[in-house]
Parts: structure tokens; sequence; C-alpha cells
RNA sequence: GCUGCUAUGGCUCAGUUGGCAGAGCACGUCCUUGGUAAGGACGAGGUCACGCGUUCGAAUCGCGUUAGCAGCUCCA
């Protein structure tokens, strides 16, 4: 007999050689169902798994993520067996569960076309309904070399493990076998819905150099009703598209002319300016000055920095006066300039120095996507100088800058401490200090991190910001880099108070990260509603007939003497399809004014949220609405 | 940049095997002066992304270029 220790603490006691699919079962017949793997010590397994000695068994559904992970992994095999029966001269690469389903990676002489994507699902469901289980078995190098004698990409694998002499694991699914460590489920008979999402191309471990591939996503479920829930979610996405809705609402512009240059449009141009403002507001609150440096400076300052080693194949450059220069990619290199430009005491310290900065970064023409990805944007940069001693409490500081920010617009975020990439400058011993200094910040804070190894700046380690929208996607924003290299670089100094030169140290910080971005964001989040604050057009007034138009003229210049920003709509159309038009425009506000509302100088108003809102006094709603729009909510 | 797909009025999209370029919305004029999601009539608007080719004839077929979309890679 063996003890089992289960989840929450309790102990069973079961016959040796028992699985851990005969311990979910006993746990009741509902979890058996969703049952994808079993934990085994910490260790992911097969249910099928026998257990030989007392341990710890945690058992996984679909629920959990390492369950889903393991479900999704077990559908990438059936697609891969699917894709076996109908294009026999396949070749298998990889197939792994990714965050939202699963992919594999065929070598296939055509690419796979929708139509084939069909036939594939169709197959897949055929094999589901078959219901066949998965085996288990490991070779040792040399066999398993032959037992994949035509698959190149297998092979390649399997020489990796080669040398380790571990042995190589197979699972066996119908007649489809596959290298894989697995663990995986034990029945393919609870796939229950599947929906192959897309075809593309993808190159073999990801490199260009590589042969590309043909690649097959899906995503897959124990019930129907989560597939059809998931749809429902991708089509709110599609809905919610910044680039369908900066269309629509005439917000900005990407044109033919300038591939990811994006022109702002007046309504965007509000949206813009009032998240500057903001901005403005919220840095002066925590100590900022702000400062505005030129965009194109010379090449040996673009030297000096290490941006001309590190950073040259995305920048743009030009000649003046047959001197080379370049287009600022980052502010930073401006920004030493200008502390350059006096001496600084220890009492000068920390220095908080905004700027509002637009940078140029030649991005490669098939990563650019609306305003997420873009060649020209604004970052809404801070460098901070200051000692070794104050580092830990400036972290803090923008850490909860940060927090201040996001909550503002109701945004979470989940952080990744990014570390020494391979192409980096300056010595091992500062770098560590750095990352340390950032771990110790956001230890005092109890804030949680994951660590994204090798993925800091060419100068120094850095916090990243991911931010999540309504629909749970998550963005790359605000980010914390500590600098120890530039200022050496450039030889900063301030004057200590023991009357000797120091080197100060260095923080590169954006909240927004780029402004540009941040406003696609922004929209998706709102799904185009901006709050009343940030909404081009706060208020519509909608005259019934030619007769109120004075009353209506009268209206909206009280409301702009309020500071509001108002839209007349006089054109010869029913109210109805006024109202229509406004709605789908998103302008939180509308009053209609027939002559009932001129009579009584009162407005009828209508909230985009809440719908018909009555009949209220003129004075009345200029008040509350301009009080509204001060709150920023 | 790479692979695949796409490109037709301001927008959304039809356009069959190659044979005179279409609709709805938006826009303009007129009628209508109305009460909470599209009133009516008329009108203007397109070298079918660009270039080269095949053909008696190209929006349609081929090649190239550009841009967009999806993915890879990269990133704020």
């Amino acid at each position: 007999m063996v003890n089992i220790t289960l989840k929450g603490g309790v102990v069973r006691t079961y016959e040796e050689g028992t699985t851990a699919a005969d311990i979910a079962k006993s746990l009741g017949a509902g979890l058996y169902k969703a049952v994808c793997v079993a934990k085994i010590d910490g260790k992911l397994r097969d249910l099928r798994t026998p257990i030989t000695g007392n341990c710890a068994v945690e058992i996984l559904t679909f629920d959990d993520a390492e369950g889903k992970r393991a479900f999704w992994h077990t559908s990438s095999h059936i697609l891969a067996e699917a894709v076996l029966h109908l294009f026999p001269d396949v070749r298998f690469a990889i197939g792994p569960a990714i965050d939202n389903g699963f992919y594999y990676d065929f070598d296939v002489p055509a690419p796979f076309t929708p139509e084939d994507l069909e036939c594939i699902e169709a197959e897949f469901i055929r094999l589901v309904k078959a219901g066949s289980g998965l085996e288990r078995f490991e070779l040792d190098a040399p066999a398993a070399l032959e037992l994949m004698q035509d698959e190149p990409y297998k092979r390649e694998l399997i020489q990796e493990h080669a040398g380790k002499g571990e042995k190589i694991s197979f699972y066996r699914l119908g007649d489809f076998v596959d290298l894989c460590a697995g663990p995986h489920l034990m029945n393919i008979a609870g796939v229950k819905a599947v929906k192959l999402t897309s075809c593309t191309g993808a190159y073999w471990r990801g490199s260009e150099k590589n042969k590309m591939l043909s690649r097959i996503y899906g995503i897959t479920f124990p019930k129907k009703a989560e597939l059809d829930e998931y749809l429902v979610r991708i089509e709110e996405a599609k809905r919610r598209d910044h680039r369908k809705l900066g269309k629509e609402l005439s917000l900005f512009a990407i044109m033919d002319e300038g591939p990811g240059f994006p022109f702002f449009l007046p309504n965007g141009m509000i949206v813009k300016n009032q998240l500057i403002d903001y901005w403005r507001e919220v840095h002066q609150k925590h100590g900022y000055v702000e400062i505005s440096t030129p965009m194109i400076l010379n090449q040996q300052l673009w030297h000096r920095s290490g941006h001309w080693d590190h950073y040259k194949n995305n920048m743009y450059t030009t000649v003046i006066d047959e001197e080379d220069y370049a287009v600022k990619p980052m502010n930073c290199p401006g920004g030493m300039l200008v502390y350059k430009l006096a001496p600084h005491s220890y009492r000068d310290l920390p220095l908080r120095i905004g700027e509002l900065g637009l940078v140029h970064r030649h991005e490669l023409s098939g990563a650019l996507h609306g305003l997420f990805r873009v060649r020209c944007f604004t970052q809404d940069d801070a460098h901070i100088f200051m000692t070794r001693e104050q580092i830990k409490d400036e972290i803090i500081g923008v850490t909860s800058l940060f927090d201040e920010v996001y909550s503002q617009f109701g945004l979470r975020y989940h952080i990744e401490l990014s570390t020494m990439p391979e192409d980096h400058m300056g010595e091992l011993e500062d770098w560590e200090t750095a990352t340390n200094a950032l771990r110790a910040a956001m230890d005092t804070l109890g804030k949680p991190y994951e660590i994204n190894e090798g993925d800091g700046a060419f100068y120094g380690p850095k916090l990243d910001f991911h931010l999540e929208d309504s629909l749970g996607r998550t963005w790359q924003c605000g980010t914390i880099q500590l600098d120890f290299q530039m200022p050496e670089r450039f030889e900063l100094e301030y004057t200590g108070a023991d009357g000797q030169k120091h080197r100060p140290v260095m923080i590169h910080r954006v909240a927004f990260g780029s402004i540009e971005r941040f406003i696609g964001i922004l929209i998706e989040h709102y799904a185009g509603a901006f709050p009343l604050w940030l909404a081009p057009v706060q208020v519509s007034v909608l005259p019934i007939s030619e007769r109120q138009h004075d009353y209506a003229r009268e209206i909206g210049a009280r409301l702009r003497e309020a500071g509001l920003r108002v839209d007349l709509d006089l054109r010869n159309e029913k109210v109805g399809y006024k109202i229509r038009e406004t709605q789908l425009q998103k302008v939180p506000y509308m009053l209609v004014v027939g002559d009932k509302e001129v009579e009584s100088c009162t407005v009828s108003v209508r909230s985009r949220s809440e719908g018909d809102q009555g009949v209220v006094r003129v004075s009345d709603f200029i008040q509350a609405v301009a009080a509204e729009a001060c709150e920023r909510r």
C-alpha cells in the first residue's frame, strides 16, 4: 500500500501500482471526465503512470493551466495524425501547446489552403469520435533515429538529446508515432470541440535562415459551449480592432505614402492631447521637469552612445553639409547632453527629466500593425539621474507613478524582468548590480514578476509592464531600465558631499510606452467608447427641426464656454437618424431639443451608457457634465 | 525581411467561362419640419493600386513593383 497526499493535504491509502487515473476515478466521476494529466511530486506525468511509493499527487483538469496545455498538446498530435491521413507525404516538425490552443508545423510541398483546413478538421473530428488511446514508449538514441529515419526534423531533435544519454520517449496515437516528452491525455475522446483557426508559414526553429514550414493553428475544448464562447470572444476582439475603429471614428489614418507613419486626425488629436495633458499633470506632481531634444543629431553622438554599434539596423540616417547624421531612435543621448550642460551636485539628485520624444525606428515591413507597431512614435520618456543609494527608492517611485497611471484607465498589469542580452555593453558586475536593484525594489513592493532571460536593452536590464485590457489580452507598455553604461560613456558626473566627483546612475523609463500604441490599446480597451474626459466629442446637440436651430446654437455656445467639446447636428434629417449616427460615433451625451425644450429652457438628455435620462434644465446639465469631464473617470 | 492571401468610387462590398464598371451607405441639390437607432426624389463621383506582358479585346490571365491582412522574426 502507498500513502498519497492529495490536494489540500488530504492523505489517502491506495494499492501499490495504482495509477493517477485510478485516483482521479476514486475522487468522483465528474472530476474524472475533465481530467487531463497528473502532477506527481511536482512533476507532470501521464495519468496512467503507475505509482510505486508514497508521494503527492495532484490531478489536473482542463481548468488548470498545465492541464489545459496537456489537452492542447494532445490535440496537436491528433491534428498531426489527421494531416498524415490526408497528406501521406508530409514531414513532421514540432507541435506544441501555446497560450491559446496549439499548432503543428509540417513540411509539405504546397502550403495548406482553407479548404484543406476544412478537410483536416473533418478528419480530426472523425479521429476523436473513433476515440483511440495514446501509448507511451521509450527508445535509446540509435533506435530512435532508426524509427525516425524518414523524418529529418525529428532526427535533428533526437540528435540534440542523444548526447545526454537519456532514453527518448515517443507517443503512439493510432498510426501516428511522434517524438514527444509528454505528458498526454490517455484518450482523445474528451476532445469534444475543435476549430482549426488558421494556416501560415513559420520557420523551422523560428529562424529565418531555415526552411519555411506550413503551420496549422487550432484550439480545442472539452465542451462545445466553451468553443462557442471562445469564438464569440474572437469576434468581439475583431469588433474592437483599433484599425477598424480608428477609421470609423476618424481618429487616425495610415497611408500608402508612409507605411508605419501614422497621421492623426482631429478626433485622434484630441485623445492624444488629453493624454499628454494628463501625463504632464502626473509628472509635475511626481517631481519631473520636461525637456525637448532634437530629432536629428550627428553620427559622433550615436557612436558615443553605442547606438551605432548596437542599433544601426533600426536607424534612419541622413547627410547634412557632407556630415553623417541619424534620426533619433531613442531620446537618451540627447538627455545625456542636457545633463552635461551644467555641473551637478548630489543635492540636485535625483534629477527626473521627462521628454515626449518623437523617435523613428526602421521596423520590418511585415511587423507593422496599426498603431501597435509603427515606424515613428512618441515615447513618454524620462531619464532619472541619481546616486547608487537612490536606485531602489527611485524604482519604487516610478512603479507607484505607473500604478497611478494604469489605474486611471482601469488597466491591470504583470511585470517581467528582462536580463542581460548577448549583444550588450559594459561589465558583468554592473549588470548584476543593476539586475539585483530591480529585484530588490520589486521584492520590497511585494510585486510578483517573471524572468525574461536575455531580453534586456543593450545598455541595461529592465522591468517591463505588460498591460491587460478588457478582453484579457496583454501589451507591453511601460518599462523601467536601469543603466550604468550611458553615464560612463558620456562621463556624467556629480559632486558628492565629500567634494569628489562621482558617476551618477540612470533610469530610462516610459509609462505609456508609446503614446501611439497606448491610444491603440485604449481604443480596443474601451471599444471606441472613450470616457468623457477623452471623448473627441463629449456632447452632441440634436435639434428636431429648423425652428430650434438658434436655440441649439445657443446651447452649443454655452457648453463650449464651459470647456466641453460639442457637435451641433443642424442637418436636415429626422431626429431618429441623428441619434443613430451619434450613437455609432459613441458620443457620451446627446441633447435632443424640440419646441418643448425651447419653451422650458431644457434639453432631453440621452447618455451613451444609460439611455434616456429625461428632461433637464440647461444650466443643470452643463454644470453636471462639466464637473464629470474634470473628474477623469 | 520571409511565407501565404488580398487590392474595384470616401466606406462596405458585388462583378459568372476575358466582351460597354455595379449596389448600399456616405456626399450634393430639392421635397419633407419631424420627438429617441436609417423619410423621399434626383444628382455627382471610378484610367478597377502601379508597371510590363498575353489577347481582336483585360477589373478578370501571366510576370514584376507597392501597400494591406495573417503568421514567423523583432519590438514601445
